[in-house]
DNA sequence: CACAAATATTCATTTGACAGTATATTCGTT
DNA sequence: AACGAATATACTGTCAAATGAATATTTGTG
């Protein structure tokens, strides 16, 4: 049944947090992964079970991965994703996330010696 | 992390049906268990998921135990509880135990040869 | 008190989810 | 072609979830 694999996205506390991550914007599989800090094969395989759910969509640029919410959400998912906005408010971890996602952001943009390809610095810049 | 138990509740079949009959109104587990005819320990097990995780209420009446939704729902569980309505038009199982429902009512309540005691008829009477 | 019905729990087994580690793949650069 | 960064996959171990079968518990009845 389509609807359970949906639910199995919501049932895991990283999926949580990678969701409550995209509801502000895309982002790259190497930041989601230096945000939260858990390893890459890790947060490579929660991504995977959200495509599947159908609570992701991916983009390949280059050798990186955009991550972002589905641009046509289904019902559920657009009833779930608006519950995890009311989460924050209980659950620590989704404020630190959002906190740790702008400090990603900022040095990304801001860091002159950042040694990220110039393609790449303005993809950072379009989906941060 | 509380939210992510009260997502298990539907990521189970038997569960997703136990709750849509439940839409309809209080049933007791001997009838929900005629009704999607399944192994009673099966049904038993998976009510204890749904209770732990804020989906049922339960209520002993005699030896019955009268199965229901939360008088006062989460807002997560009442977003899915909607959801769980516009399944019934994607997933025919939902509509058959809805029958089943229909016509496990009919027989009770019609039945004068039933041999539950008058007590639990008037009990049947009120929750289904 | 013995018994029957409704329900819950225990036990053993199987299946699936998750994690860490290592490795493969892809793509751009030198 | 060699290399490095980003990402995905394979392999393995561990633990939780689900199930069938059997049994315990509760409650009312004869």
């Amino acid at each position: 049944m389509q609807a359970i694999q949906a639910y199995q996205c919501f049932c895991d506390e990283t999926r949580l947090r990678i969701l409550n991550l995209l509801l502000e914007g895309p982002l790259c599989v190497c930041h989601l992964t230096a945000i939260i800090g858990v390893p890459q094969p890790k947060v490579s395989r929660h991504l995977k079970v959200l495509r599947d759910g159908g609570a992701l969509e991916t983009e390949r640029c280059y050798n990186w991965t955009i991550c972002r919410l589905p641009a046509s959400p289904s019902p559920l998912l657009e009833a779930n994703l608006k519950c995890l906005q009311d989460l924050r408010a209980e659950e620590p971890v989704f404020k630190t996330d959002l906190e740790a996602r702008k400090r990603t952001v900022e040095r990304i943009l801001s860091d002159p010696c950042d040694d990220l390809p110039s393609q790449i610095r303005s993809l950072a810049k379009d989906c941060c």
